[in-house]
DNA sequence: ACCGGAATGC
DNA sequence: GCATTCCGGT
């Protein structure tokens, strides 16, 4: 659509956000691609629901099935082979206070995002009258 | 497991 | 600004 929102699968129903929440690499110039990008990347790809999944029931909550795998592809993507959960992790919970992501109290491994913060914050364009609807 | 301060790098 | 590394505390 113009305005750029996409729909995603996910197990409940349907997933909305924007386009640029898909793009492998940030889209001006060529910014150092961040956490919350690739986590979004491989929940949208079958090939690691295995590692990584959305959870149902709660939108844009997502838990992470294989912590250490998740962390080797994100070291490998950022070429930091010392990556581990311990260290991802730290950098999620810099995403609390930017209110990006928060965590699912109780639920092992469970994080759930805030999408309409991240489409407020990032996609300029968007007005608060512009929300994208499932 | 999860939290968040502090130091450091890019 | 966004992690990475390390780590003491719950």
């Amino acid at each position: 659509q113009a305005g750029g929102c996409s729909v995603a699968v996910c197990p409940k129903g349907w997933l909305a956000f924007p386009n640029w929440a898909y793009k492998a690499e940030s889209s001006p110039g060529s910014r150092q691609i961040q956490l919350w990008h690739f986590i979004l990347e491989l929940l949208q790809k079958e090939e690691f629901r295995h590692v990584i999944a959305w959870q149902q029931g709660e939108y844009g909550e997502f838990v992470i099935k294989d912590p250490e795998e998740v962390a080797r592809l994100w070291g490998q993507r950022k070429c930091k082979p010392q990556m581990n959960y311990d260290k991802l992790s730290r950098a999620l919970r810099y995403y609390y206070n930017k209110h990006i992501l928060h965590k699912t109290k109780g639920k092992r491994f469970t994080y759930k995002f805030n999408f309409s913060k991240l489409i407020f914050l990032n996609c300029p364009l968007w007005d608060a009258g512009t929300q994208c609807r499932v």
